[in-house]
DNA sequence: GAGAAAATAACGTGATTACGTTATTTAAAT
DNA sequence: ATTTAAATAACGTAATCACGTTATTTTCTC
């Protein structure tokens, strides 16, 4: 039989009876491999620090003693930069979500999830994908699409979103003139135009505005 | 037997193959059902309006003859608002995927996608889920991640952040100085502060990075 | 091919800005 | 208790800006 290398997990759980009955799984498939679980953060990045540990996966509970999982991202993703971390919580209010994506997870997974779901999960990420309940998937979108700018359209024209462009990196009248060979009174005369199409009344507020609804 | 109400689907899809194929698995479940099908966003909606069609979920393919498929999002939504929109393309750039999610759609999957798959993200869609291929997932976090500002710190103070905030909505100092009951040459110094911290010289500048960095 | 919109350019003026320089009074920090 | 930082304030000036007004050329669009 050949022996592949199996995929290297590490399993931060407070929960003894999860991650006992979890890495018990995992070390029944023949893929993968689950040698240390921890009970913190705190305890994991002492033991990987300390042994060089650097795991393919990390399964991450959010809700630990001392740091939060989500404060633990970062100093894991310190020691072991290459490990792909897997959020594995029963909390989706939507600030850990988004702390989670922001702090780099490239998973997120509720509790209910089915062990199997789980292996499926950390195969996904090793592939480039970010696996998660498609619940917590429809509060992402909505987060998006809250961020995601509204797109006003103020029929700008072309050489106006390229002025406006440039305002928003802090040119001035002259320095706009200069960089698009045109003269002063033109570059003036098209500020004009986007600051009535825009309602404003300044580079600040016409900036403020391209960057809010990105008009650029 | 109990007769359940089956989950009705429409599909817009030009792929002739793809959407006989499809339509036909649909029918064949007892618990779906697909009468009605198009090539094009104008014919769904042309019948759709003519017919009062209602349909529980519309499977979207975004590159269609005439409108694409984002931009029918809306137009379906329009006559249908009760319906939810599942895009089902062979798409998976980000504009593609931005677009989507900001015009509502409720899911993405890509063509590659298994029939039962497919089938598995309508249900997950009317239970208020967002299901989509996980490499999609990751490309919404990336995007997400994007969005989600840099908080920067460039150290300014509560009165510096206060006057920063007032300058991205467009106030000029004299307007800050009344506003915030202070000296004209007060709120000199503050923006001259701000300018040093952030290294720019200039209030659209300052708006500028404030808004790309969140620093208010 | 006529009309509309966009892009180009000019002149002037009062308002506003950016910045050099200096100084006093609180409020933290050590 | 003393240094440090923050908040307040002032004067002056050259540069820049916002905006009223007018005009030509180029490029769409119907």
């Amino acid at each position: 039989m050949i022996s592949k290398k199996k995929i290297e997990l590490i399993i931060i759980e407070d929960n003894t009876l999860f991650r006992k009955t979890l890495t018990d799984f995992i070390n029944l498939s023949n893929e993968m491999n689950c040698s240390y679980s921890f009970i913190s953060c705190e305890d994991a990045l002492a033991v990987m620090e300390q042994e060089a540990l650097d795991p393919d996966i990390i399964l991450l509970d959010i809700g630990l003693p001392g740091m939060t999982g989500i404060e633990g991202i970062v100093h894991l993703k310190n020691v072991s930069p290459s490990s792909k971390v897997i959020i594995l919580t029963i909390r989706d209010d939507d600030e850990s979500i988004f702390k989670a994506i922001c702090s780099g997870a490239s998973g997120y997974l509720l509790k209910d999830s089915t062990s199997d779901k789980i292996l499926e999960a950390v195969r996904e990420v090793l592939n480039g994908g970010a696996p998660m309940n498609s619940s917590i998937a429809a509060r992402v979108l909505k987060m998006f699409k809250d961020f995601a700018p509204g797109q006003g359209d103020y029929s700008l024209t072309k050489r106006e979103k390229e002025i406006l462009k440039l305002l928003v990196d802090g040119l001035s009248k002259n320095n706009i003139a200069e960089k698009l060979f045109l003269s002063y009174h033109t570059v003036d005369a098209h500020i004009r135009k986007i600051y009535e199409k825009l309602e404003v009344h300044s580079a600040s507020s016409a900036v403020a505005k391209a960057l809010k609804e990105n008009l650029i």
